[in-house]
Formats: structure tokens, C-alpha cells, sequence
DNA sequence: TTGAAAGCGCTAACAC
DNA sequence: GTGTTAGCGCTTTCAA
């Protein structure tokens, strides 16, 4: 059985409330009493029962990654993994597990009202959310959330720098003699694909390029569709910036499938850097994406309690030039 | 605030006992009570506080995945984010979080000590289990550990049929009019890299065919590098089975490197069938790897208690044939 | 079959 | 600065 603070308390002969303050690391307590108790407890090797603690304090044990989106199916993408996979592994040393749940887009509240009531809950880091979503959060979850996405003045955000990315990789395309590039973008309703878009037109606006914008769903398939649609509206486009390395594959697919050479006719670039970008041939040139970095980042915040932090942190990015732009 | 046990039992006009053993489900109640407290409980809305269940029952909130490896960076890996996320998924019905440790191959015992003793700890998965491992999970951690992997008559085992999946690959090879069939394996440390190496050595001697075996460490790089040796050990190989995707794709870039066509020259397979599989020019022939659902059983098994589960449960796996192979 | 009572390990008022 | 006391919400003997 592991040591109890009343053992640690009887070791170093004071009482368990000043053990409790001490090893808690507020309260009042003399420099002696400190000393004696900490010694206790390191001789001891005492871990405090979280379960014990949580129970009082009301804190909550296990962290909820919350997922919006339009079905459950939005929660099998590599991107998830890398969120709750790094989530996981911040929240381990603070014995807070992670559970992953899928967060309706058309009806966030039942189960964000669930989730607030729930008392083992510590809080909530939500992608890909919304407006509505945000809208949608109960009082009662104030200050325990986080957001990869978008955020608000109550709810810190936690994202890549997506406008900047999208700045410096249409630059690049130019730069590389590219003058009709296309972009495929995220989903509508995707909030953080807007910064993306205005840098997008911002760039092509200065450079006097034109402005080409299909919607895609950071699919390899809609990648494909979204490369078609392109060569059917505007087939002198000579590079296509997908803003995911899934779409960006897909569009390359569809474009060799038109017996088009990439990057010879057309230049293709994505967005993430995933491990395949490097080895497909050619390998893909993309933007990094350092989702457990942001993961981490809104995990801990939300650990340490959200309305520390500040209400935006922005994730630099920047391009990796490979073959195909 | 949510409703408490109190809450429900005195809305039913029971004590608080009788309202948790008809809730627990075990336990002697009445008929007439057991209505009563479940009407109540449905109508309060009521959900038992995990964490006060936790605190007295001992039973711990959090399921601990635990990589072993040599060093941290087996984390690292999109393998270790499915495994993850499909547990987050599993446990979130259950109240169960999930935290994600590096479980260090040389020293595994401290750790295993301390999630022994750890009261949040409800169970472990434990993935690239050895015997070593196993041999040094405490006493403590009985019936509540699983591997992904090896396991052993305590410790029941979730993993791929890999034996399996090798045999019917090495005969779609054979079928294919491939003769000189070289394999690309999992790092030797490993157990449950033996059995892929046992089906193809078998599938060879029946066939009359040569045996060719290389190590690797299931990365791209080392795909890469395997491919190199086998080109130097055994020029006229027309085939290579690789046990990983990453793995293939590395052996094809080495291929085609020294202007070898794939498959015209030589074919190549897989083994996981990842997204990019599919998505891959040409598309690379593979296994199926259902990585999800092994995770999610190995959870269950857990959160369940592991001591009812069966000893081994096998996860079939079939062959995709793309154009590799 | 039921309820009273004890206690899991901890924190936090509140007296001293 | 310190110790006493009272719970947090639940399960579980144990006596009725």
C-alpha cells in the first residue's frame, strides 16, 4: 500500500493539515515544519491520491477532447490521433487521463451541458471549433476549456499560424514563376480556413495574380474532386496550394490522371508536413504543422486552469521546398 | 449541481445503501425498491461520481498506455497516435481517460512500480510488449493489464494475426509469378515479430523457394536501407515483403533509386494498409492492420477486469492488392 | 430486505 | 503557525 499523508503527517510529527499544506505548497506553515514534512514524505516516497484530492477539491481527473463535426466519422483522421495522442501524453504526468468524444455540430449543447455537469471532468479541448460551438458552452465550463481553432475572449485559441503559412507559400509558388495558382481550401463551415483564404487573396491581390478557390474537406478524395474542378474552370492554372498534404496527394493524383506532370505543368504544394510528404515521389513541398506542439499547448492550459493564458497562441509554420513546387 | 445518491435516495424513499446496490446491480434490494431508486435515478438524471466510486473502491479512473521501447521517441509514431485514440474512444463511455507513458525497455520496473501503486491507475495496456516486461509487472497490476503483443497466461494478448497475413501474402508473391521473395522484419527485440518470420520461412520451404530475411525497424529509413542490402546481398530478388508500409515505401525509393521499376523489376508489398497506401504512385499492395479495433479491445478487456478475457485474441488480416505487388 | 454507520485520502474552515 | 473538525459522494460491513 502506498503511503497516505497521515503517514507522511505522523513521520514528520505534525498533524495532516499541515502536511496537507505544505506538500500542497500554500498555507502558512514554519520553515521547520516544512522541512521535517518534506523529508517525510520524500523518505516516504508519498505521491498524493489524486482521487482523494479530486473528490474534495472538485477538480476533475480526466481531460475531454472534443471533436466538431457533422458525424462520429470525423473523429477517424490522422489529425485526431495526433491531438489526442499528444494530449495523452501532457496530461500523464499530471494523472489526468484524456477521453475523445465526437461533438455534434448541429447540437453541441446536450452533451457540452453533460459534460459541465460531470464532476470528473477537468475540461475540454475542443477542435475544429465553431462560433455556434463556442456560443453553446456552459457557464459552468468557464475557464476549463481551450480551443484549437478559433477562440474567444473567454476561450484561448490554440492554432497554427495558417494565414502566415498560406503568405509564405504562395510567395514561394511565385517566386518559383507559378502566376495562376489555385487553392483548394478546408470546409465552409470551418471557421479557421477564413485566414488561410485572406491570405490567399491578399498575396494574389498585391502580386495582381488571379484568385481561384475550390472547397475541399482536407480529404485525399476531395483533393482529387477539387483538382478537377480546377482544370475545368481555369485550365491554364500552373500550381494548386491544397491545404492539407491528403488534399494536396488527391489533387496530385487527378491532375497525372489528366496526363498532366507535376511538377512540370503544374506545381502542387499541401499543408501539415505528415511523414509520407517526404517519401512520396516526387516528395510533396508543404507547410509544417505542429499539431502536438498545439495540442500540448491547449492541454496544459486547460490542466493549469484556461484563464491564465493568453486568448490567442499562434503556432509558426513554414514551408518545406521539396519536388513538387 | 448534479443530483447526488442522496438526491435519488431520498426521491425514492430509500436509503442511501439500498440506492447503490440497486444501482451497483448486486447487492440485495426489493422489486418495489429497485423501481423506485431506478425511476428516480432516470428522472434526477442522475450519474454515480466516478471519482467518489474511485476513492472507495480503489478502482482507479484512468487507463495508463504504456509504449515500451528504448527511448521516448517510440511515441513517436502514427502506429502509437491510432492505438491512443482508440482507447480515448473506448474509455470515454466509461468514464476513463487514458495517459500515455514511455515504458523504458531496459528498466521497465520503477514505472510499472509506481502506476502499480498509483490508486488513479485503473489498468495498463501495454503495446511492443517483451518478456521482459512481463516478467516485471507487479503483482498489484494483476487482472488489470493487457498487451498488444506478446502475452502471457496472466496477461492476455490482443494483436494481429501477422503469422497469418504473412502466409497469404507471401502466397500472393508466389501466385504471382514472384520466386526470389526477400522480407523486410520488425526489429529482433520484438516477440511478436517472430511469427511473420516463422510463416514466411514455412512458406518458403514448401514452395522450394529461398529464404532472404533483413531487419528493420518498421521507419521508412530503414526500409530504405534494407532494400540497399538485399539489392547487395541478393541481386536477382524480384520481390520484397516488407512488414510495414513505411517500410515499403522506403524500399521502394531505394529501388527505384538504383533504376529498378516497381513492380516491372520488382514487387513490393506492405503491411498496416495506411491512408496513404491507397494514395501512393504506384498504390502499394498490403495488409490490413486493424490497429483500432485490437486498441479498443485491448481497453475493454481493462476497463472489464482482464482476468476474464481469453488468453490470445487474434485480429484477422487480409491482403489489399494495389499495383506493387 | 433494509438502514445506520464507518471510512476511502484528502482539503479547508475555523479555532487555538 | 498549528491542530481539530467536518465533510466531498460513494460502497460496504453489520445489525436490525
Amino acid at each position: 500500500m502506498p503511503p497516505t499523508l497521515d503517514d507522511v503527517a505522523r513521520a514528520a510529527g505534525v498533524s495532516r493539515s499541515t502536511a496537507s499544506r505544505v506538500l500542497a505548497g500554500y498555507g502558512p506553515a514554519s520553515p521547520a515544519a516544512r522541512d521535517r514534512v518534506r523529508a517525510a514524505a520524500d523518505q516516504l516516497g508519498y505521491a498524493p491520491d489524486q482521487v482523494a484530492r479530486a473528490l474534495v477539491t472538485g477538480a476533475g481527473y480526466r481531460l475531454v477532447v472534443a471533436i466538431a463535426g457533422a458525424s462520429p466519422a470525423v473523429l477517424d483522421d490522422p489529425y485526431v490521433d495526433r491531438v489526442v495522442r499528444s494530449a495523452a501524453a501532457t496530461g500523464a504526468p499530471h494523472d489526468v487521463g484524456v477521453s475523445l468524444v465526437w461533438l455534434p455540430l448541429d447540437d453541441p449543447a446536450p452533451l457540452l451541458r453533460r459534460l459541465a455537469e460531470d464532476r470528473g471532468v477537468r475540461g475540454l479541448v475542443i477542435a475544429n471549433t465553431t462560433d455556434a460551438v463556442l456560443a453553446a458552452l456552459p457557464p459552468a465550463l468557464a475557464g476549463r476549456v481551450a480551443s484549437i481553432g478559433v477562440g474567444s475572449r473567454e476561450i484561448p485559441s490554440f492554432d497554427v499560424d495558417n494565414g502566415g503559412a498560406t503568405t509564405a507559400m504562395i510567395h514561394h509558388l511565385y517566386a518559383a514563376g507559378r502566376r495562376r495558382v489555385a487553392m483548394v481550401t478546408g470546409p465552409r463551415w470551418m471557421p479557421c480556413t477564413q485566414r488561410p483564404i485572406d491570405a490567399y487573396r491578399d498575396a494574389a491581390g498585391e502580386a495582381g495574380m488571379p484568385v481561384r478557390l475550390v472547397p475541399g474537406d482536407f480529404t485525399a478524395a476531395s483533393g482529387r474532386a477539387a483538382a478537377a474542378r480546377i482544370l475545368d474552370r481555369w485550365p491554364d492554372t500552373d500550381a494548386v496550394f491544397a491545404t492539407s498534404d491528403a488534399m494536396a496527394l488527391g489533387a496530385i493524383a487527378a491532375l497525372r490522371a489528366r496526363g498532366l506532370d507535376v511538377p512540370g505543368d503544374v506545381a502542387v504544394a499541401g499543408f501539415d508536413d505528415i511523414p509520407f510528404a517526404a517519401l512520396s515521389l516526387p516528395s510533396l513541398t508543404t507547410a509544417t504543422h505542429p499539431v502536438e506542439r498545439i495540442a500540448a499547448g491547449a492541454a496544459t492550459a486547460v490542466i493549469a486552469g484556461a484563464r491564465t493564458s493568453p486568448p490567442v497562441t499562434a503556432y509558426a509554420s513554414h514551408v518545406v521546398a521539396r519536388e513538387t513546387a
